[in-house]
DNA sequence: ACAAAAGTGTTTATTCTACACCCATGC
DNA sequence: GCATGGGTGTAGAATAAACACTTTTGT
């Protein structure tokens, strides 16, 4: 994912089934190994991403006629590297933007679309922007990465307090320059965490709040759930 | 799911890897099926449900050593019944409340706690109750149903207008007798869909809401996302 | 009439949106 | 000083929890 809007990560295949089409990078899930090792592997050696910032099972892609001959079973992963990275990666990869995909190999363009809308679906409940922000930025640009992920604008003044009344965003006390068309210089913030949180845990039918105690169990219900 | 209290069918296993605990149906994918389909397969076989009211994926669980002997991969399914049936079931099967499992086989009790976790989050914003009620019911027989899932008390009261304006919920104009204590006769309601819908899309940054065609881009989003 | 259960009205609290206004910088 | 972007204050809307009150039945 960089600047602008949602990108994807795909190789084109050198390989006879639908050569020279783009693909997800992946690969065979080894006997000893589980298959969220299996992909961080496939990405690692495939192509040179050590920044992964999140990875979660997206689905299982299991039609019998998904590839020609013998039918595999995928299991598809959404993984996140923060927006301001950019990976080396290898002569035949190449980022694409999610909303106008290349000719994909096999079923690769509808597990791209579920990816994007898990994703999208997450940012709203979770704290999942941390995954996609650098260390540090600005709110003003927190808020070009949220427009362009969900694909609509984010306020930055209401993107500011919804972040900060749920206690995800953490003043670095430094600012950014300002720009030279000037302006006030913007502070700097930084997420709390970097692992996923559910921050919005029950839409309705919130469990008794008086209790402390259940807040936990809570948290870890809709995260688990959600998947 | 029965009664007051959500339950898993599980059934007694015959043969020697832990022979005697409780296991989840299931088996082997056959090579011309998808896993839906196989898990479809399964339980009308193994176990005799055809009352299946939803059905999704959950989760792949793939740890090299979940089962001893060469690595089986399992894809793991959440499939609900309503709760006023009670299907034939063989012999070497029953069924469990979630909250207080028998010695389960392998990795079972960890994926039915997550299938519990999975539902509990979607009770709250998605319709999916629809799949554990009767086709009619009284409000507080389905005030019951969720707390019964949910693990704590949900208002009738709230639960009405929640649902209400949330248009989940059709009155059929019948009544329900009154106990045998008296009490005013309760209205029947069904629910307004039988298939999944998210009620509740977006916890914050909703898109633009003028415009009527992007609700179902947004609904879309999210009930594909939260699989 | 009275108890019991169902359903409605009303108040309050919370949370997000919208928009006006103030602040800090470069030129 | 003034344009430019960043940040805050405040009012309004939407939603849901809590609880009192009314309605409809059986005895």
């Amino acid at each position: 994912m960089r600047y602008d809007t949602l990108q994807v990560l795909l190789w084109r295949r050198a390989l006879d089934p639908h050569v020279g089409r783009w693909s997800l990078p992946g690969g065979r899930l080894r006997p000893d190994e589980d298959v969220e090792t299996s992909i961080r592997r496939q990405l690692a050696e495939k192509v040179d991403i050590q920044q992964l910032t999140h990875v979660e099972q997206l689905a299982v892609f299991s039609d019998p006629y998904r590839v020609p001959g013998p039918r595999v079973v995928a299991t598809a992963f959404l993984g996140l590297v923060p927006w301001d990275v950019d990976p080396e990666v290898p002569e035949d990869t190449a980022w694409h933007p999610v909303d106008s995909l290349p000719r994909t190999a096999f079923d690769h363009e509808a597990i791209v679309l579920r990816a994007r809308d898990r994703l999208r679906a997450k940012l709203s409940y979770t704290n999942l922007g941390f995954a996609l922000a650098p260390r540090e930025f600005t709110i003003s640009a927190l808020s070009g990465l949220y427009s362009a992920a969900l694909g609509y604008r984010v306020s930055a003044t209401n993107l500011q307090r919804v972040l900060s009344r749920r206690g995800l965003l953490v003043p670095t006390g430094c600012t950014a320059p300002s720009g030279k068309a000037g302006g006030r210089p913007a502070a700097l913030y930084s997420f709390a965490h970097g692992d996923m949180q559910v921050t919005d845990p029950f839409a309705v039918f919130k469990p008794p709040s008086p209790k402390p105690d259940k807040r936990s169990r809570t948290r870890a219900a809709r995260s688990d759930a959600v998947t």
